[in-house]
DNA sequence: CGAGGATGTCAAGCGACATTGTCATTGTGA
DNA sequence: TCACAATGACAATGTCGCTTGACATCCTCG
């Protein structure tokens, strides 16, 4: 399941680190999240969805 | 996190086992998930949203 | 009454999600 | 050149999502 996490974070200028303490999760787990080593849990999901203020639909992309 | 699962079931007049053969998952998860004992994985959640034909905000929502 | 469908729940097990801690690599700036 | 931020990765650990199998309860229908 692929992300726009990368993209979405760079047109912020946010470091994985920021993300990551935004989001209340370890720098690891954006990390791995981002390069495709696993999905996040739902609730984390949303969280990372209302940060940006987008659906989880534009987020996530179904495929693969 | 809550769920409509229950309601857009029975609106469609499905069993819990009925929608767990359409989810390809365990009765026991459809259960699961309807009473609140845990959340689905976004994988799962995706393909709930798209047999519904809803988004996955309109589905699970934020809170507790 | 008795059979069967639907639901809720428990246990045991496995792999996925998320953690802390550590290390290597790359790039940028003083 | 040297320090440091940023990223990627690995190990060990713990919890969560999902499984199969089993059992109890409730309801309805013949």
């Amino acid at each position: 399941m692929k992300n726009r996490l990368k993209v979405l974070r760079a047109m912020r200028d946010w470091s994985q680190a920021d993300l990551a303490e935004k989001l209340e999760v370890s720098r690891q787990s954006v990390n791995a999240i981002e390069t495709g080593k696993y999905d996040p849990s739902l609730p984390l999901a949303f969280r990372i969805a209302d940060l940006f203020g987008l659906p989880i639909e534009e987020i996530f992309e179904r495929g693969e």
